[in-house]
DNA sequence: GTCTATAGGTGGATAGAC
DNA sequence: GTCTATCCACCTATAGAC
């Protein structure tokens, strides 16, 4: 990848990292960087493929996210390190989360968004598996329980995002930590 | 309220309901209604002021499904039915919960949004309290069973809005249903 | 109350000089 | 590769005629 692009990726990113999609716009991106907009263009076709760049980049970082958590030694260390990564990540790029899980349109230019979704449910879906398997969680359906633990969790992390709580991010994390404590509680054997 | 204000209302709802925030400007209104954009600032002093009455008849409309629910006989199917009030709003009326629920900014203008989530779990916690004292759910804590509830059910409501289920309405509704049950398996007493 | 005309802003994108 | 100049589309909002 040509050093000028990156530098372009870069300050997209930034942008979008601070103020989501709408702040990126072509003359704001060459602002940072130090050129004209026009100059872009060299660079990139257009917004869109700027963009889909920036968002595919987003869903790798999140996919790292959840990769870390399987250095855990055991299934149900796996599945709640996964829970963890999940929170860091929102908590970490809010953005980028809301872009990947929050939003309908946003990701027009962008082909990995519901790739991206699907890959977040099977990842899961394994996670619960093995719990499942292993006998940490109740005999069930992997998927049905899977989807229940995604559910919870993401209603948990985009109440707080858009504001409901009125909690800091501290109290929060402790919110949560509690949170999904009840709710293996309701799916141990 | 003038017969031109509710006409010119009643657009701008439409639009916003098919095509959320964006979809309003005064020059789509305006169209719809049949008159020239400037016409409309004979009747609202903003778009600021005309989205926010819209945003704030959409948190009404909502209170009235949870209203609803009152009506359930005994507190256990009164909390059932505010679930399914829930769930009907969303279905209904996705973009309004877009802006209730899912949405950080768009709500500038708005004064109502805040307390219509405070109201909204308040009314939440009062369902929930009832059961627990009737003993229809196992002794706890109303605000935590509470938020685990919500979070529950917007977590389920919002993924699928976001399209990462890729299920129908219909089999949705059964998700959400089985998914519920589930929950409330969890906090029998 | 509604119109036309118009000001002023933001955004994406291209042509052609350097 | 980057610039200037420019076009186009779309938006909010105001002034003043009717």
């Amino acid at each position: 990848m040509s050093e000028a692009r990156t530098r372009i990726l870069d300050a997209a990113r930034a942008l979008f990292l601070s103020g989501g999609a709408g702040a990126v716009t072509m003359r704001s991106v060459a602002e940072r960087v130090g050129v004209t907009a026009t100059a872009l263009y060299r660079h990139f076709e257009n917004k869109d493929e700027l963009l889909g760049e920036v968002i595919n980049a987003g869903f790798r970082g999140f996919g790292g996210y959840l990769y870390r958590a399987l250095q855990g030694a055991t299934p149900q260390e796996r599945l709640q390190r996964s829970g963890q990564a999940y929170l860091d990540f929102a908590l970490e790029q809010p953005e980028m989360y809301r872009t990947i899980f929050m939003s309908t349109r946003p990701a027009e230019a962008c082909t990995a968004r519901e790739p991206s979704m699907d890959a977040t449910f099977r990842f899961l879906v394994d996670r619960v598996r093995e719990c499942i398997q292993q006998g940490a969680l109740r005999q069930d359906e992997p998927e049905d329980v899977a989807l229940f633990i995604w559910a919870h969790v993401h209603g948990l992390v985009s109440l707080y995002l858009t504001g409901a709580s009125g909690q800091t991010e501290q109290e929060f994390r402790e919110t949560y930590r509690r949170s999904v404590e009840r709710l293996f509680s309701g799916l141990s054997p």
